[in-house]
DNA sequence: TGACATTTCAAACGCCTGTTTGAAACTGGC
DNA sequence: GCCAGTTTCAAACAGGCGTTTGAAATGTCA
C-alpha cells in the first residue's frame, strides 16, 4: 500500500496533531455538544497541549467549523443520496431506505460516524454554524424526503401537507437519540442494539407509510 | 377578596423575594435549560441580591428542584388528566385531546405555563433530577398515552407495539419545540402562532390516528 | 425605644473556561 | 553542524461561573 508507506513519515512529524485534534473533536463534539465540549477535553484526547487548538485552528470555534465541513463529506461518502437502492425503486423502498439511514447515521458509534450526532446536536442547541449546518447537513436530506413523501401522498398533495408529513418521519427518529435517557429510563430494555435498531427503523418506516397513506385516502375523498 | 387583603403585606415584606425567585428561576430555566441558566441572571430577573438564591434556597440545584416541584402542581391544575373531556369520549377523541394538550403545554408561554418547557429540556439535557422528573412528569402523560394507543390498537396488540406507536405520538409534538431554531429556519413562515399550534394538533392526531389504524389492519390480517 | 432575629447587600472566594505568551524542542535544507 | 522555520510546551491571563462572607439594613416584638 503506497498510503501505508508515505503516511507514517508525514504522520508522525507534521500533521498528526491536526490529524488527532480533528478527530477528538469530532468524538467529544458529539458526545457532549458544542458548549459542554471543553479545549482541555479535546486535547487531552488527541494527545496535545492545551494551546494546540490555537495555534492549528485559531479557537474553539473555527475548529468546530472544521470539524462540520469535513463531517459533511464523511457523510456523503458513508451514505450516499440514493441509499444504494436499484434506480427504479419504490417510494415505499425509498422511505425505509431514508428512514433505516437516518437512524443507522444517528446511532453509528463507528470512528468517523459523527455526522448524524452533530447534526443532531445542532438541532437542539444551536450554535453560530446553524446557518452551514441547515444548508449543508439539513436541508439535502429535507430535499429527499420531501421527494419520497410527495410521491406517497400522490398528486393532489399540497407543499403543507408534504412538510408536515415529512417532519412527522424525521421526528421520531430524532427523538431516539435526543431523549434517549429518558426512554432508557422508561424502558430498561431498550439497550439500542444493532437489532433494536432495525426494528426501530422498520416500525417508524410502517408507521409513516400507514399515516401517509391514511392522509392520501382522506384526502382522496 | 381575601387574599387580596391579606397577601399584599405578606408579599412586600417576607416571602416576596421567595417568591419572586422562583417566578424568575422557572422562566430562565424553561428558556435556556438548567446548565446554561445563571444563578445571576435569575437574581436579576427577579431584583433580588445574587446571594438570595443561597439564603433561600441553598445553592442553584436546590432552586431548580424546588421550581420543578411547584410546576407539577401547577400543570394537574391547568391541564387535568381527563383533558375536561366526557366522561365516555372515544380514543379518538381523547388522543387528539391528548395531543393539543401536550403542544399546547410546551407553547403555553403564560406566566405560570412553564411545566411543559421544563420536561422537555430536561430530556434533552438532563440533570441529576431526572429521575423525578421521569416519575412524576413524564411517566403520568406516558401512561395516559399508553391506555390511549392500546384502546386504539385494539386487544391483539403487544406492549412493545403500544410503546412504539406511543413514542411516535409524543416526538412529533416534541419535535417542534427541541428543534424549533430548525424548522424555523427551514419553514420562515411558522411563527409558532396559536392558530399554527392548533393546525399542527390537527396533523398530528390525524397523522397519528392513520398509522395507527393501519398498524392495527395490519396486525388483523 | 431598645433588643433581637431575619433578610439584604457589595465584595470577594475558588474554580473552570477559552485564549495567549514566550521560551523550549524539533524539523528540514545548506 | 548549523540555523531558520515550525511546532510544542508549561504557565499564566482575563472573564464567567456558583458560592460564601460579614456587615448593613430591615423587620418583629416587648
Amino acid at each position: 500500500m503506497i498510503s501505508q508507506l508515505l503516511e507514517p513519515k508525514v504522520d508522525t512529524t507534521q500533521v498528526a496533531t491536526h490529524r488527532k485534534l480533528l478527530a477528538a473533536a469530532a468524538e467529544v463534539f458529539a458526545e457532549v455538544g458544542f458548549r459542554a465540549a471543553t479545549v482541555r477535553q479535546i486535547c487531552e484526547r488527541a494527545g496535545a497541549n492545551i494551546a494546540a487548538v490555537n495555534y492549528h485552528f485559531g479557537d474553539k470555534d473555527a475548529l468546530y467549523a472544521e470539524v462540520l465541513k469535513r463531517a459533511y463529506a464523511q457523510a456523503l461518502q458513508k451514505y450516499p443520496p440514493d441509499f444504494g437502492l436499484p434506480a427504479r425503486a419504490t417510494p415505499e423502498q425509498r422511505l425505509r431506505a431514508f428512514v433505516r439511514a437516518f437512524l443507522l447515521r444517528i446511532f453509528d458509534d463507528g470512528p468517523h460516524s459523527h455526522h448524524g450526532k452533530l447534526m443532531a446536536r445542532e438541532m437542539i442547541e444551536p450554535t453560530g454554524a446553524l446557518d452551514g449546518v441547515v444548508r449543508h447537513g439539513i436541508r439535502p436530506q429535507a430535499d429527499t424526503l420531501h421527494d419520497i413523501v410527495r410521491e406517497l401522498l400522490g398528486k393532489g398533495a399540497g407543499e403543507k401537507q408534504i412538510r408536515l408529513c415529512s417532519m412527522s418521519v424525521v421526528s421520531q427518529a430524532l427523538f431516539y437519540h435526543h431523549c434517549r435517557p429518558v426512554v432508557a429510563r422508561m424502558f430498561p430494555d431498550m439497550k439500542f442494539t444493532a437489532k433494536q435498531i432495525e426494528e426501530l427503523a422498520e416500525h417508524i418506516t410502517r408507521f409513516s407509510l400507514a399515516a401517509i397513506r391514511g392522509y392520501a385516502a382522506a384526502a382522496r375523498k
